[in-house]
DNA sequence: CTGAAAGCGCTTACAG
DNA sequence: CTGAAAGCGCTTACAG
């Protein structure tokens, strides 16, 4: 039988006791006794030390955790505080914007924000996996990562809830993930070259295998057969997200025996490689050469002229997809894992015109 | 008198215990001894709890303090294997830059590097001391960061390692620094421009409380005197390292009866902010302009014309601080704390060329 | 491989 | 405010 208090409740003076009475901490007798063997037994499980059949073990260690028993001493485990943020290459302008966001409300919740960069290293992401058990992060964000396919699973068992933003290779319906409206994206780019009256009109694709790479073609494709404009499938040259990826894209497509007169560029670095190629060439932008890009990153508004793009907002849906991580009730409740697209829309500056003649 | 086995060193089959006697663990009958109270009294102490005089409580904290005491079932404090990276803003290249370097170094170590921007925000720069603490953080690596002031003591009192990368406001020899030469660096953009020719080259500064600031200005200062040109106070226009410093120091520049035929512009982002304004007036790179930036980020060949430059190893000062940090026996052993400087150097792009006539 | 017994470290209730 | 005494939770040494 429990004691308790007969005193009538007066106000609480100085520091006072939680009003329920407090739940009797759970002790070693208790699991020997739920577990059918001695407390010595208990002790030797819990300590890794002695003999213990294997069977007994087990029994022990089930009802260790089961009961949620905790040394005497040893504190309450303490939320970690900690979210891990998981990119391929930190340092883009593109990253840069995602980070921002997940920082910003990370700290709102007064959580930290480990961050860290795989470069698509199988090995340092293995070492990742072994640092996030440690630190019993309480949740990670995954940004255009193949290491979702083998993280996941791993990040199940530990119970880490995760979201994927912009997804590799089409999307697993058993994973969480946030992105933005990118066929729409791609239509809008296209259907403003259209409407300034061009008909030739290139594209650079981004990182092939990558979710939202495909979805801006699609909107690509889409918004010419809109037009009742056929697909030159010359026009279409697959890249990446990079300048580099511009640059070459952009050197071939001008070299074809008929250009483009507008290139429609996946991301905004990749512009900006478009814009270095266009220079060398003394292809003078908007005059001859019209360039749409794709994110809306700071950079847009460095490059000469400022570049037309489609803005996707990064930051927030980094934001979103922090929160989505630390809503522990949401994670409870939620019966499937979520695909949040955010909208996105177009950006007019000085790097498109009417094609020339 | 400590027990010691007698028997004769054997091989070590299975898990073997470490050579040398463990040292008995420090109990609070020890503390107790030590304090000259009773076992209770510590306990007390220990716990927080009954009423214990000032002066026994001081001399019982200070007994188990000094005797590294730690309760019984508690687990060895382990390292929190993190680092916390703290700096204003994290979206712009040069943070990017840095951000890169810190995390490759902390991951190469298997720590975790946990960023946080302040926004020079006194509010959030509390909450996040106050995280720290709790997670106990091996070290930290504050970026051009206003709070090193208010925060180096608290660190110093955490026994928390800690390093600057630019500090602000001048430098305190009591406090470890990793910088680069900024005015070697200042010294040979100008000289640069000086060679080609140029005699009324301009400055626009960036933040005016950083020591690079003000040394990137006196580099400045000094290779004109070399060259036998007087400065003229009215071609050095105080700025911030963004864009919009960049923008705004050239129109005031470009707007005087006799503008500058070169701008030193303090870093890359603000070098951007001229070709803007340059673009704006249809004052061509580097026809009838030249521009030298300064750090080297990759926004530099995104821009057109490619910008020359003064390069300094971003990523290395962050790696190397982040070495700094997390070298213990470096921190103990260390006497005075250091100041580093990393070498800076001119790279010659295309925004350079010799003055019109 | 298991548990009865002894004992250690710490806390609690209480007398002074 | 302090500590002698009792007692709790856990571990250890050892018999079976």
């Amino acid at each position: 039988v429990e004691r308790r208090t007969d005193q009538p409740a007066k106000p609480a003076k100085g520091r006072s006791r939680p009003a329920r009475a407090p739940r009797k901490r759970v002790t070693i007798a208790d699991i020997a006794r739920e577990a059918g063997v001695s407390v010595p037994t208990v002790s030797k499980v819990l300590n890794d030390r002695g003999e213990v059949a294997a069977a007994t073990r087990a029994r022990v260690q089930d009802a260790l955790t089961r009961s949620g028993y905790r040394r005497r001493g040893s504190p309450a485990p303490r939320r970690a505080g900690l979210v891990d943020f998981v990119i391929t290459e930190l340092a883009t302008p593109w990253a840069s914007e995602v980070l921002r966001g997940a920082e910003e409300e990370a700290h709102r919740n007064g959580v930290g924000l480990v961050v860290t960069a795989t470069h698509d290293h199988h090995a340092g992401a293995r070492q990742w996996a072994k640092a996030l058990a440690a630190r019993r992060s309480d949740g990670v964000i995954l940004v255009v990562s193949d290491l979702q396919a083998s993280v996941a699973e791993q990040l199940q068992s530990l119970h880490t809830p995760f979201v994927l933003i912009d997804p590799v290779g089409g999307y697993d319906p058993s994973l969480p993930t946030v992105g933005a409206t990118n066929r729409a994206g791609g239509f809008s780019a296209t259907e403003h070259l259209v409407e300034l009256g061009h008909r030739r009109i290139g594209i650079i694709t981004g990182t092939p295998d990558l979710v939202c790479s495909q979805e801006r073609l699609d909107g690509y494709r889409a918004a010419l057969g809109r037009a009742g404009i056929p697909v030159d499938e010359a026009l279409v040259r697959h890249g990446n997200f990079h300048a580099d990826g511009g640059r070459r894209g952009a050197a071939a497509l001008l070299d074809l025996d008929e250009p483009p007169t507008a290139i429609f560029a996946s991301s905004d670095e990749q512009a900006s490689g478009v814009y270095a190629e266009a220079h060398r060439r003394g292809v003078r932008i908007p005059g001859e050469l019209s360039v749409v890009g794709f994110d809306d990153v700071e950079l847009c508004e460095w490059l000469t002229p400022p570049l037309t793009t489609v803005r996707q907002s990064l930051a927030e849906m980094a934001r979103l997809a922090t929160r989505m991580v630390l809503d522990r009730e949401a994670q409870r409740s939620a019966e499937h894992p979520l695909r949040i697209e955010l909208a996105t829309r177009l950006v007019v500056r000085e790097s498109t015109a009417p094609p020339r003649g």
